[in-house]
DNA sequence: GGCATGATTTCGGTGTGCCGAAATCACAGC
DNA sequence: GCTGTGATTTCGGCACACCGAAATCATGCC
C-alpha cells in the first residue's frame, strides 16, 4: 500500500492537523480530497490494514506513526517541489500547487534529495510552510495567528495561508511579505478587523485575513 | 485518450522506427514493453480509435500523425529529462533511465520547457540522441552505423545506443565517447570485429559495438 | 426512552489497464 | 489445396480507485 492515492489521503489527514489539533472526520477528509464519502470510507479501511491509520467504524481518522512518517515525506516532497518552482522556474505562489501535486508521486528520493540540496535545503517554502527534513524531522516555527495576538504584539511574519491567491496578491500588494515586522495595534471594536502596523504604515485587516497570518511568537 | 499507457505505446511504437523502417508487430510491441500479446491488441484498438495508430487486423501497428507528434513529444520529454540529471544531478548516462521513464509523464509542458532552456535548449542527450524541440522538428544528424562504414571513414561519434549500460562503461573506459573522432582502419576477415583508431590508439570493436555506435557521415 | 437527522457504511456498478487460456487467423511448406 | 505453426485476437477475470443510492449508525432533542 503506497500508492499515489494513499499518500495523498495521508497528507491531507496530516494537513488537517497541523495547524490545530482535533482528528479528521471521514466526511471532511472526503471533501478535501473532493471524493465521495463512500470512496473515503472504503480507503480508509485499506490504510487502516496497512497499519497507516486508526479508525474505528463510525468514528474520525488518525494516522498512526508509520502513517505520519508517509506524511510527513509527502510534505517534504510537496514543499521542495513548490520551492523549486518559485524559486528556479519562475513560478508565482498561486501557481505551484497542481504541478507540486502531480511531481511529489513521481521524484525519487534521490532527485528530490539533489532538488533540495541545490535549493540549500531550505527549511520553509514560499508561503512559510516548514519543509521537513529528509529524515522525518519537522522544525515549526512558534507562532501565534494574528487573530490570536495581544495587543502590542510584533513579531516577523513566519507563514501565510496558501488557501486563497487573491488574498497573497493582495498581501503582497500591501507589503506583507513572508518575515516582514508587524506589530498589532488593536481591535476596532464589533468590526472585526485589526490594526496593524507595517513599517511606517498602517493597515486595517479582517477577519479572513487575520486567519491566515502566523507571526513570530 | 491520453494516459501514461498511451504515451508509453506510442514512444515505443516510434522508438521502434527511429533507426529503422519496418513497422512493429504487435508481439514486438509487448516484449518491448513487458506486457502479455493480448494486452497490447485490446490497447492498440484503443489507439486506434483514438485516431493515434493504424492496424488492421493481423497486421503491423504504425503510427498517425496524431500519433507520431505525441511519440515525438514523449521522446522530447524524456530525452530533456535525461540531459538534465545528468547534468544537474550527477546520475550516471545508466541510471537515468527508470528515473526518466516516470517523470516523463508527470511534468508539465512549462515546467519541462522550463528545464530544457536552463539547460540551453540542447538538441542532443548523453547518448547522442536527437531532442525533438518543442515544436515536434526533430533534427536528426547524417549518420552512419560503425558496423555499415566503409574502410577509411572517419567522423566524429555522433551516437551511442544506450541498450547495455556495460557496453557503455567499457566504450568510457576505452576513451570512446560523444565527439571522439574515430578512423575505420580495415575489418579482420572471418572475426567479424573492425579495427578502429581512436587518437593515437587502435582498438578493434566486436559486431556489438559496432551496431551500437554512429559516426557522423 | 423514542426519534429525527446527518454522518457513515454497504452495495452494486464503472473505467482503465492488466493477465492467462482458448479460439482464430495467416502463411509457409508440402 | 491442405495443414501445421506461430502470431494475433477473443474471452473471462482481476486489482485499483472511483461513484451514487440505499441501508445503517450515533447523536442530540424532546
Amino acid at each position: 500500500m503506497q500508492s499515489t492515492a494513499a499518500e495523498d489521503y495521508v497528507k491531507a489527514i496530516y494537513h488537517h492537523t497541523e495547524w490545530q489539533p482535533e482528528p479528521i472526520t471521514p466526511s471532511q477528509l472526503a471533501s478535501r480530497l473532493g471524493l465521495a464519502n463512500s470512496t473515503v470510507t472504503e480507503m480508509v479501511k485499506k490504510l487502516a490494514a496497512a497499519g497507516l491509520v486508526r479508525h474505528r467504524p463510525y468514528g474520525a481518522v488518525e494516522l498512526t506513526d508509520d502513517g505520519r512518517a508517509l506524511a510527513v515525506r509527502q510534505v517534504r516532497r510537496h514543499r521542495v517541489v513548490e520551492t523549486w518552482l518559485v524559486e528556479r522556474h519562475g513560478y508565482d505562489w498561486d501557481e505551484v500547487h497542481d504541478e507540486a501535486e502531480i511531481l511529489e508521486h513521481a521524484l525519487s528520493d534521490r532527485l528530490l534529495d539533489s532538488i533540495a540540496r541545490s535549493l540549500g535545503d531550505p527549511e520553509r517554502d514560499p508561503h512559510g510552510d516548514p519543509i521537513p527534513a529528509a529524515d522525518g524531522t519537522v522544525r515549526r516555527p512558534d507562532a501565534v495567528l494574528l487573530a490570536d495576538a495581544e495587543v502590542g504584539h510584533a513579531g516577523a511574519v513566519v507563514r501565510i495561508s496558501d488557501a486563497d491567491p487573491a488574498m497573497l496578491r493582495f498581501l503582497a500588494g500591501a507589503g506583507v511579505a513572508l518575515d516582514a515586522r508587524l506589530t498589532v495595534l488593536g481591535q476596532k471594536p464589533y468590526s472585526g478587523s485589526i490594526q496593524v502596523r507595517s513599517g511606517s504604515t498602517t493597515i486595517d485587516v479582517g477577519p479572513d485575513v487575520a486567519q491566515a497570518i502566523w507571526l513570530a511568537a
